[in-house]
DNA sequence: TAGCGCATGTAACGCGTTACATGATTAC
DNA sequence: GTAATCATGTAACGCGTTACATGCGCTA
């Protein structure tokens, strides 16, 4: 299960309650993996049980008391295994594109639109990547070993939606005046 | 369910086994979106349930009868249903960046094997699709319509592959002798 | 004679989504 | 007074993976 270990990394900084969890995999490390809240309390529940985190409950008036989870050494052992480790590139699912193969059978002016749509999240999504790496990532090179990682992932996010906004043009291009 | 909708594009252009979409879901229409023989069996059987498609036995010899599925008009109209439909982007679920925001914590030389066994993959697949491209894509203003779906899909899978293989390069490079 | 291709399936389990549930505080 | 934020969970269901199971014909 590799929510567990997305946990783990996120938890590498700094202790965290479920909820801070859900929120983060909103943002920064939610960027590649995504995860409910749902999911995060029942995945909190079993690595408890395996010993990989310990929790720290702190009483609360007036609010549910917080639960805030930190990485036991069990847990750095591994997360450090997994990262060693191999794991296979994850499959593939997008719907748009086996919706394309149904162009010529079916009424494309939907896809189009959807087309459009995909682009303008995708734009949206890019200038967000891009405004984070100028805030914090101006010199790659000079970076400290524990932000460059970070700062490849974000450079990933960015390629892949510059490299999508091509190909969206590039195909309401081809599709134009076709339905 | 999506697989359901996978399942009647392939079948779009000719009637196939369950055996047949399986091989499909290995290569074209598996470039996109993956699917095990265990669940397409499943997946054809409610299928049936619901009318979307009709099979016809064959009876063999030798080998167990063969049931060859054919789209139904309910099929037909729940497929451009679903081509018509805004669906959401599927959800990031990629180990490897997760791994990235370990850089510095843990031991990175086994990622950056990982990142050039990823990109040795990238480059086979890379190859494959231009293989394709050549052989059946020459011109894509000049394909029929049905066909520059397709041909989009696949352009789609090429820039993916040819983006990946820029990022890998420059990952290593700022990866190079950190450990 | 061992393994691959054809052709179909069942069963158990785990992961992911959706819906439901509580309840105080703060900001508009 | 309405919605958002904080903070936690349960339950039902569906999708996906892995393992297991059968059995003939062909080829190396």
């Amino acid at each position: 299960m590799a929510l567990s270990h997305a946990i783990m990394t996120a938890l590498l900084e700094e202790d965290l309650t479920g909820y801070d969890l859900a929120k983060k995999f909103d943002t920064s490390l939610g960027f590649f993996w995504q995860a409910s809240h749902q999911q995060i309390y029942q995945d909190l529940k079993k690595m408890l049980e395996k010993g990989w985190l310990q929790a720290n409950t702190v009483e609360q008036s007036a609010k549910p008391n917080k639960n805030i989870y930190a990485l036991t050494d069990a847990g750095r052992i591994e997360l450090d295994e997994w990262v060693a480790s191999a794991t296979k590139p994850s499959k593939v699912k997008e719907d748009l594109y086996v919706k394309l193969y149904n162009v010529g059978h079916s009424d494309c002016s939907p896809l189009i639109d959807e087309i459009k749509q995909r682009k303008a999240s995708a734009e949206n999504q890019l200038a967000l990547y891009r405004k984070i790496r100028h805030r914090h990532y101006g010199k790659p090179s000079a970076l400290p070993a524990t932000r460059k990682g970070i700062y490849l992932a974000l450079l990933a996010g960015i390629r892949q939606q510059e490299m999508f906004l091509g190909w969206c043009d590039e195909a309401l291009a081809l599709l134009d005046g076709l339905d």
